[in-house]
DNA sequence: AATAATATTTAGGCAAATCTAAAAATATGT
DNA sequence: ACATATTTTTAGATTTGCCTAAATATTATT
């Protein structure tokens, strides 16, 4: 496969949410920041390697061929994250890019080399999981913590705002990735949560818990 | 830089022996598995970026801004050279094509945070120096084993054959990349020599000799 | 120095991946 | 259901990097 060609697996793969549902065309132009008609033309290309279904104007499905590529992909993409995090010391929302290009890289043995190296992780640096090395993984519940239900468990994985004045918060209320976090109660009135987080209680605004996304163990 | 770029002012980089000597377009040609007329359209394009001085028929040489990005490219080439050997546990045989790949990755924080993880290393698992973030390095002192003078010491780099046979007398005998090698004696007769390895003393045949590279300290 | 051999460049073309503009198919609104 | 809007595809062009074959320049030989 070619770069764009991973590049085109990946984004219908993403774009199907990881189910098997059809993508328009239009979805992929979008999502990739391209114009429809090179999807087309790509779209063509990759029907007749086999790695996706497509019927004229019906949109595309990822083969079961490509649905394998995209796992593996997507494997090395969040397995490379995982190297930057932990080994050199980038932080979770500096990694994106850098892995994007890191996820091309051809060689089995690296990858599986890389996989034990940094001890068979599950998750990404964003929660996300890692596919193993046959394509199996646990489905990401990844959940804004003021949408998790009471009495949910879970492990703090990533932020949506990243603006500084919330990192600052999250520092100074000794909030970080990686606490475990436990939803005790929420306030009907305004949609603050009381939780406990890494053994202590806490109560936190709705505002906060809406910027806070947390991987719940099943 | 394109992918072809690069790799184009990397090859121009070692035909001219890390020094600045012109190459010629046939050999250029010849160390990319490339046809002639396609290294005069790739000259042309690095020259119009100011990256190699061109003129018809002359050959080319890299310019500063060149010799810059040729060294860039070598830095990172021999950094994930070691990482794959070090962290990885590749063989110092296997990593080259690997590296080949991972070299063209663009992130400066990512290559010098990989220096620090490494330690700052010097040389690569062939014995080849590794340019400092702005471009110095130490010349290459690297020899076979036979062509050292008496009294050298050396640190044992790599081997030129690679024979399975090779590999194993060199296992039996507990000689390894990265053992330390002293010249005792050399028998002008047969060409054998006596070296000190790691304290240990030593009779080899010039033949075995003659595969063993030693990176000289200075 | 003239000719032969070799090296290099030019000219013209090809495949991949993209684009714009126009045509065709599908979906939507009343 | 019909007209309109949207989506998707086709047709034709462009750029990058490569190729072959022919032309031109340089180097080597006698």
């Amino acid at each position: 496969m070619t770069l764009s060609e991973e590049d085109y697996i990946k984004a219908i793969y993403h774009l199907g949410k990881g189910e098997n549902t059809t993508v328009t065309t239009n979805a992929i132009a979008k999502g990739m920041d391209t114009k429809p008609s090179s999807v087309t033309d790509m779209v063509k290309k990759l029907s007749d390697k086999g790695l996706v279904n497509y019927k004229k104007y019906q949109g595309v499905t990822l083969t079961a061929l490509g649905e394998n590529s995209a796992l593996s992909i997507v494997r090395k993409h969040r397995l490379w994250e995982v190297f930057l995090v932990d080994k050199l010391n980038f932080s979770w929302d500096e990694v994106h890019e850098v892995a994007e290009q890191l996820e091309h890289i051809k060689s089995e043995k690296m990858i599986d080399h890389l996989d034990a190296y940094l001890g068979f992780p599950k998750i990404d640096p964003h929660g996300d999981p890692i596919p193993s090395k046959d394509g199996e993984f646990k489905k990401s519940i990844k959940k804004l913590l003021n949408e998790a239900s009471m009495g949910v468990e879970g492990i703090c994985v990533g932020v949506k705002d990243s603006s500084v004045a919330f990192l600052k918060f999250l520092d100074k209320n000794k909030i970080a990735l990686g606490d475990t976090v436990t939803v005790i109660d929420k306030e009907e009135f305004d949609g603050s949560l009381h939780i406990k987080i890494n053994g202590r209680n806490m109560h936190i605004s709705n505002q906060i818990a809406s910027n806070l996304y947390l991987q719940i163990s099943e």
